[in-house]
DNA sequence: ATAGGGTTAG
């Protein structure tokens, strides 16, 4: 659409121009010339048209295909171009003949009995006033006629078929007739840019080859398009390619807006780059904006730059930058981040308030995440249930549900989602599951994780099979979630350490010390390595179970393999085992060491907690 | 349609 506009504009700018050069050539100051004007004009027999009076013959017109003939009959005069007016009110036309006749072939034939010669520039104009009309099909039809008629279409008609089949999901095909385009103009590489560019399926390669082939060809995009190119390069991590672009469009005269260093600054940081994304900011040509700083923030926290990130709210309130609600969902998921919850609650609850701003979907996630994460839940946060869903908030929503123990509401917003036209994702089928076993309908949970699993509609990953697993532990259906488990290792579900764990788990609570220290083994051998949470499940499991034997083959191996217990376990550990001074002996100077260490230990795992 | 933000398990 954009683009066409800008088509349509384009060739205004060029009936001026040569409006323009033509005034311009007749004023010369040359009295021949004055009088061989004048003689032209007498020997005219027809007035020149106007615009008006085309349109209101058009609309006086009739029937349909009288209109459509006189309506070619203007486009052949020279110097004349039907302006948008004229082609609008031809769609209306055209589509009733489309309706009285069936074909084109037969309108055509319709058209040749009326005496009108049929010329390329006859199914030309029938083509855009299709393709204006979003008339796809017939225009399609028109373009085929093109060549049964023996004409070879022009650009300008190859650039509208590639529209409709960049428009019909057809790429292949709208590049062929790209790539088939003779003499390609600058509308030819704008409409390939802007499709490329927009389509869910990005193809990174194709718009760097179009771009390529624009610049050879002699051609710049113009600032519009340069921009969606360098968003797309740095939403998808190409922020070098996106930098040469800028390069590419201060070359062409196109100034670089504060917007394309945001850009750039936040696509560095997403490519793993901050250094370069700090480099950049400190350099960029204009000053910063509300925006910037909020990419900054959010970049600077992703790489645990804390005390950077605090600078730049500092930066903010010095210079007077009022919060917009994008910087207020950054702060809120910022102090969530590190554990300070309060202050992410108050921004919540308060900078909405008196910033006149109005919550969104994006706050409401990452809000109820942070009470999720601060099991804090708070009744007197209103949470946004009345604001329309979207996938994240939904998902979000579900899950806040579930950990207050609001089952039926999770469910009910589970069929809401259903209802709506999303396509729901690993997180909403996780969610599901956990209500219904949180429902205590765990059978039917297990029916319904069948059913997914058979439908193969989404991709699954070891969340969605451990949430499953995990429940069932829960409800104290070790026998099952174990069936289950076996089940996932043997075909394949790509499980990961929580997913063992969590069998560990249930075969710990069912007392099963001897299967959960070979499944401890077996998940070596299967290639996933065991955490400080697996160790402690098994360990503490041993403790309960005083299996003193196991538990120090156990002990050996996690001191082997360097990882490191909780405080609590170790606590354990050494108060089981210090009961048999023989035995421990081996771990003697390791329980010095944790004796030692145990006010660090104790503070890093709070960090580790705080930092999620 | 030129910028920045959100969701899961033990």
């Amino acid at each position: 659409m954009l683009w066409r506009c800008n088509w349509v504009k384009q060739r205004r700018k060029l009936i001026n121009t040569l409006s323009f050069s033509s005034l311009h050539t007749h004023s010369s100051p040359n009295p021949n010339q004055i009088s061989d004007l004048s003689r032209h004009r007498a020997a005219s027999p027809k007035p020149p048209l106007t615009h008006d009076d085309v349109y209101s013959r058009l609309r006086e017109s009739s029937p349909d295909l009288k209109t459509l003939t006189f309506f070619f009959s203007c486009a052949k005069q020279s110097n004349y171009f039907h302006d948008d007016r004229a082609f609008d009110h031809m769609v209306s036309v055209v589509e009733r003949l489309t309706h009285q006749f069936k074909s084109i072939d037969r309108i055509v034939e319709a058209l040749i009995l009326s005496g009108c010669a049929i010329k390329p520039r006859v199914l030309l104009l029938l083509l855009e006033i299709f393709w204006r009309g979003h008339v796809y099909d017939k225009a399609i039809e028109v373009y085929k006629g093109m060549s049964t008629f023996g004409y070879v279409p022009n650009t300008r008609a190859m650039n509208m078929m590639m529209d409709v089949l960049f428009k019909y999901n057809l790429v292949d095909r709208a590049l062929e007739v790209f790539e088939g385009i003779r003499v390609r103009n600058f509308f030819s590489f704008d409409i390939a840019l802007s499709h490329l560019c927009s389509r869910k399926d990005l193809d990174l390669v194709r718009v760097k080859m179009v771009l390529k082939m624009m610049i050879r060809e002699g051609f710049y995009p113009n600032g519009e398009r340069f921009g969606q190119v360098l968003g797309v390069f740095c939403r998808s991590g190409c922020v070098a390619e996106g930098y040469q672009v800028v390069g590419l469009m201060i070359c062409c005269g196109v100034s670089a807006s504060v917007n394309v260093w945001s850009m750039l600054v936040n696509g560095f940081f997403r490519s793993g780059e901050p250094r370069k994304a700090v480099d950049l900011f400190n350099k960029m040509g204009c000053s910063p904006n509300l925006v910037t700083y909020t990419s900054l923030i959010k970049g600077f926290m992703d790489y645990g730059m804390v005390e950077e990130a605090f600078s730049v709210v500092s930066i903010m309130q010095s210079k007077g930058l009022a919060p917009d609600l994008v910087f207020v969902n950054v702060m809120i998921h910022t102090f969530t981040r590190l554990g300070r919850f309060e202050e992410a609650r108050n921004v919540f609850l308060h900078s909405l308030k008196n910033g006149n701003l109005v919550a969104d979907r994006y706050t409401f996630a990452t809000m109820l995440s942070s009470l999720c994460v601060s099991r804090d839940f708070d009744l007197r946060i209103t949470i946004g249930t009345e604001t329309e869903l979207d996938l994240v908030m939904g998902n979000s929503l579900m899950n806040y549900l579930c950990k207050v123990g609001n089952t039926l509401a999770a469910l009910k917003v589970f069929r809401n989602m259903s209802n709506r036209d999303l396509a729901l994702d690993c997180y909403t089928y996780t969610g599901f599951l956990t209500a219904l076993c949180q429902g205590e309908a765990y059978g039917h949970a297990l029916n319904m994780y069948d059913e997914i699993i058979k439908r193969k509609r989404i991709r699954l990953d070891a969340h969605f099979h451990t949430v499953m697993i995990d429940s069932l532990v829960e409800l104290g259906e070790y026998s099952s979630a174990m069936r289950l488990f076996n089940r996932c290792v043997l075909e394949k579900r790509g499980l990961d350490v929580v997913s063992y764990t969590v069998a560990i788990k249930g075969l710990v609570r069912g007392r099963r010390m001897e299967e959960a220290c070979s499944l401890l083994e077996k998940m070596k051998e299967d290639g996933v390595m065991p955490n400080r949470r697996t160790y402690r499940t098994v360990i503490s499991g041993l403790c309960g179970e005083k299996d003193k034997d196991r538990l120090r083959k156990v002990l050996r191996e996690c001191i082997e393999e360097g990882v490191e217990l909780d405080p609590n376990t170790k606590f354990k550990v050494v108060c089981f085992l210090s009961r048999y001074p023989r035995d421990c002996s081996e771990f003697r100077s390791v329980f010095e060491k944790w004796r030692e260490n145990v006010d660090v230990s104790d503070s890093c795992d709070e960090l580790s907690v705080s930092a999620g």
